[in-house]
RNA sequence: GGUCCCAUAGCUCAGCUGGAUAGAGCGCACGCCUCCGAAGCGUGAGGUCGCAGGUUCGAAUCCUGCUGGGACCA
């Protein structure tokens, strides 16, 4: 249910109506005709444009049009008046019962309140995180993981089918640097002094990893050249490392369907066969790049490679996939592994990726483009930085010496709620300030507790209900008669509701879910002002004394606010809470 | 040199893919607890939406060009 696509199509009708009684002339294009909430809500609960949107294809005045239409929305009986202003809007105002009918239709739908069809069971592959197995996560892909997983949720929501997917970089040179570091410390295990050279891994974490390596291994590996160990370390290295990722997204609440690795492109011949899916189209060939611009003439020299024409589709120079050894580059596994979830069958591919690596997006939208002949979009998300604070001072951090907030330390610290709350509260393309302090603190500023504070005090009023022998459960309270619910701050409640399903479609549809982040603190807003209306006002206290009929329908109003709250927690990950400690 | 992102109140940021008089929190000035949780609420002051053009009924939002900041470029 939603208002205001309901409402959208109740004027569609009405200028079908109008064309078909001769007032406006027949088959004009109401594709961007709007029914919105206004800005001021002086304006009226909804404002459609659609006069002014219609005036220059019908070839009449904005308000010639918008008088017969009006007329013929305000005989809607859910509509109490129908008004013309501004340069042409149509202001409606709605009768209270489409209010109080919101408030019942989530407390029947519960938390399917707000959920839409508009994926239509699209298939989307979403992948994110993808850190390399060779340390543990940091701040940064902490972000990525609570997007990513943010974003699968939320259009899960909206109706699509989503797989979560880790790319596992396992293929490259750093694993075999993972390898060698670790071997140091299987060293070290062996009481040899590591030998930490320039290059290597010189985080604590792989401590552990040596000690493991020597309880499976003993001293076999000790002093032998290292062909002799360097892939069953490497292997053993890479697992240790991924199953430390693992638990650190679970203690984040992260759940993926599918861990995909690199090196199962390697030997199998999907990359050798993504790549003739190109050269069949021809878009691969052997030739010499330009040198790039403002870079040293003395740093280039040209080779012939074998390259990718991404500038095909969109690219600004065509890449190299091949070196002049032969070899692939590191574009050649990423060009396979996209024509893999291609063949998997997803209509839809998005990848959340670090603002680092804004550089590599339009090759690879050139490469799914080319792969799929343009029928599968790939969405790049790019994920800026976290700052971290302590206290308003800068939290100083180096990978180079081993010394970096890890996802553990955030989620240990604040907790996978806080932790995910906060990092939602920002657009993904702009940067975030995570203070760890103040992401604690208990007061307004904080939108995390602001939320659930507003969750907490409708659990706790329920909880006084149900105390006082009132039937709290949903459907009792939806059986309440609604019409008392009458005042202004009441009916505002109802109203931000009521704009629930719609704000799940925008966010959804910006791939965004940073806005619900917002909506539910809005929401939240909404409610204390109500709660503390009651100081003043006794009447508008949620509990009535004695008068168990009109406490039902506010608890009602304010049951419904709770699990409108939870549905958007949900979807961010975040387990609402029923009390504040 | 090129590509992408960003620029909105003193500060931190929203702004529903083009709507009406641009919003919130912090900070500032007032006010509200014998009363369901005041960890909250209300009122007020505060703006050239970086600059200049363009598109149209209408632009913070879209297009072009600048300025400033960030990221990236075998």
């Amino acid at each position: 249910m939603n208002l205001f696509t309901e409402f959208r199509a109740l004027v569609a009708e009405a200028i079908t109506a109008l064309e078909a009684a001769g007032v406006l002339p027949q088959g004009l294009e109401t594709a961007g005709v709007t029914v919105e909430p206004p800005r001021d809500p002086a304006h009226g609960d909804l404002a459609t444009n659609a006069a002014m949107v219609l005036a220059k294809p019908a070839g009449m005045k904005p308000r010639d049009i918008a008088a017969p239409l009006a007329e013929r929305l305000a005989e809607d009986p859910r509509i109490e008046r129908a008004e013309i202003a501004g340069p042409g809007f149509i202001n409606l105002r709605l009768a209270p019962d489409v209010w109080q009918g919101v408030v019942r239709a989530v407390l029947a739908r519960g938390e399917g309140f707000g959920a839409s069809r508009m994926g239509q069971g699209e298939r989307v592959n979403i992948e994110f995180v993808s850190a390399n197995p060779t340390g543990p996560m940091h701040v940064g892909h902490t972000r990525g993981a609570v997007f990513g997983d943010a974003l699968a949720r939320l259009l899960e929501f909206a109706g699509w089918d989503v797989t979560r997917e880790y790319y596992i970089n396992d293929g490259g040179t750093q694993v075999d640097v993972l390898a060698r570091s670790a071997y140091e410390r299987y060293r070290e295990a062996h009481g040899r002094a590591p030998v930490i050279a320039e290059g290597l891994y010189p985080g604590d974490y792989l401590i552990a990893v040596g000690e493991a390596l020597k309880d499976r291994f003993g001293d076999a590996f000790l002093d032998r050249p290292e062909p002799e160990w360097l892939d069953t370390i490497r292997d053993f290295a890479i697992e240790a490392m991924m199953a430390r990722i693992r638990e650190d997204l679970a203690a984040l609440g992260v759940r993926m369907d599918v861990y995909f690795s690199e090196r199962s492109l390697y030997g199998t011949g999907l990359i050798e066969a993504a790549l003739g899916e190109l050269e069949e189209k021809g878009l691969i060939y052997r030739g010499v790049l330009e040198p790039p611009k403002g870079k040293k003439p003395e740093d280039w020299e040209p080779r012939e490679q074998t390259l990718f024409r991404s500038t095909a589709h969109g690219d600004d120079v065509d890449r190299p996939i091949a070196k002049s050894d032969g070899s692939w580059t590191y574009f050649a596994p990423d060009i396979a592994y996209h024509y893999d979830k291609i063949e998997r069958g997803f209509d839809r591919l998005i990848d959340i990726l670090g603002a680092d690596h804004g550089g590599y997006v339009k090759r690879l939208k050139a490469a799914v483009a080319a792969l799929s002949d343009g029928r599968v979009p790939l969405d790049v998300k790019l994920m800026q930085l976290v700052k971290l604070y302590k206290s308003g001072e800068p939290f100083k951090m180096s990978k180079r010496a081993g010394t970096f907030v890890t996802l553990r330390d955030v989620v240990d610290q604040v907790g996978p709620d806080v932790t995910r709350f906060v990092m939602l509260t920002r657009k993904n393309d702009a940067p975030l300030d995570f203070d760890f302090d103040k992401v604690l603190e208990q007061s307004k500023d904080n939108p995390v507790f602001y939320v659930q504070y507003a969750h907490a005090r409708i659990a706790s009023v329920l909880r006084k209900a149900a105390a006082a022998g009132i039937a709290v459960e949903d459907d009792a309270l939806a059986g309440a008669d609604l019409a008392v619910l009458d005042h202004e701050a009441e009916l505002a409640l109802a109203r931000k509701m009521a704009e629930w399903p719609r704000q799940v479609e925008t966010a959804a549809r910006a791939g965004e879910p940073h806005r619900v982040a917002f909506y539910l603190y809005d929401l939240a807003s909404d409610l204390h002002a109500l709660w503390n209306l009651g100081n003043d006002d006794p009447a508008l206290r949620f509990l009535q004394e004695g008068d168990p009929a009109t406490s039902a329908a506010k608890l009602a109003l304010a049951r419904a606010t709770g699990v409108v709250i939870s549905t958007g927690l949900g979807i961010l990950g975040v387990t609402p809470v029923d009390e504040m400690r």
